[in-house]
DNA sequence: TAAACGATGCCCT
DNA sequence: GGGCATCGTTTAC
C-alpha cells in the first residue's frame, strides 16, 4: 500500500481529490461523497492559533488521522494534508455505505431510519464506523482506520462547491465538495 | 476552578 | 425547513 497523491496536494485540491476514496474500520467501508478543507492559513480551522496541544496533529506529516470531539458528543474524522509542518486537513463529512451495513444500522441504533441516515454527516459516519477520539493521530494505511483508492468501476464524479457548514469565520471560502447527486451527502444542493 | 463554545444531530412544525 | 438539546475541551481568570 502507498499513500494516496491527493494528500500531499494543496488543502484546496485534496479535498475534492479524496472524494471516491474509501475509508474502511473493521468490515465497514464507505466511500467519501463530502468533505470540506481547512487550512492554517484561514481562521475557521483549528490550526489558526498555531501548534498547541489540541492541533498539534495538524502538523504532522501527510498520512495521518485527526480527530477531535465536536459538541462534546461526535468524533469528526479528517485528514491531514500537505507536508509536515503545515497545519492542513480534509474534514470526511460524509460516506456512501458500501459494506458492512448491518453493522452500521446497529451501531447508529433506530434513529438511522433508512440506510440514507448511516454516514450523512461527519459525527454520523463516526458512530456507523465505530471511530472514536483515540484515534487521532493514528496512520491512515496501517491503523484501525484505512484510506483505500476508489473502488474499482467508480469513476470521476461531478463535483459541486459550495460554502462551509457549521462556521462562523472565513465563510466566504467555496470550500465543501461534494459529489454532483449523491444521495447520501450531508446536506443536498450546497448551492441550491 | 469556572465559564464559554462549538467543523452537529435530532425532533418538531 | 427551522429551532434547540448536549457536554467534553479549551481558554480565561
Amino acid at each position: 500500500m502507498t499513500l494516496p497523491p491527493a494528500l500531499r496536494l494543496p488543502v484546496a485540491d485534496a479535498a475534492p481529490a479524496l472524494l471516491g476514496h474509501t475509508v474502511t474500520v473493521g468490515g465497514r467501508t464507505g466511500v467519501i461523497v463530502e468533505t470540506e478543507a481547512y487550512h492554517e492559513a484561514e481562521p475557521a480551522c483549528h490550526a489558526f492559533i498555531g501548534r498547541t496541544a489540541r492541533t498539534e496533529t495538524l502538523f504532522a506529516a501527510p498520512g495521518v488521522w485527526y480527530v477531535y470531539r465536536s459538541y462534546g458528543i461526535h468524533a469528526l474524522l479528517n485528514a491531514v494534508v500537505e507536508t509536515e509542518g503545515v497545519g492542513a486537513a480534509v474534514l470526511i463529512r460524509a460516506l456512501e455505505p458500501l459494506s458492512g451495513l448491518d453493522e452500521m444500522r446497529a451501531r447508529r441504533g433506530p434513529t438511522a431510519r433508512t440506510d440514507l441516515d448511516l454516514c450523512s454527516g461527519p459525527g454520523k459516519l463516526s458512530q456507523a464506523l465505530g471511530i472514536d477520539v483515540d484515534a487521532n493521530g493514528t496512520d491512515v494505511l496501517r491503523g484501525a482506520i484505512r484510506l483505500g483508492p476508489p473502488p474499482p468501476g467508480w469513476e470521476a464524479p461531478d463535483i459541486v462547491d459550495g460554502p462551509r457548514i457549521g462556521i462562523t469565520k472565513a465563510t466566504e471560502l467555496p470550500w465543501r465538495f461534494s459529489v454532483a447527486g449523491n444521495r447520501h451527502v450531508s446536506r443536498p444542493r450546497p448551492r441550491a
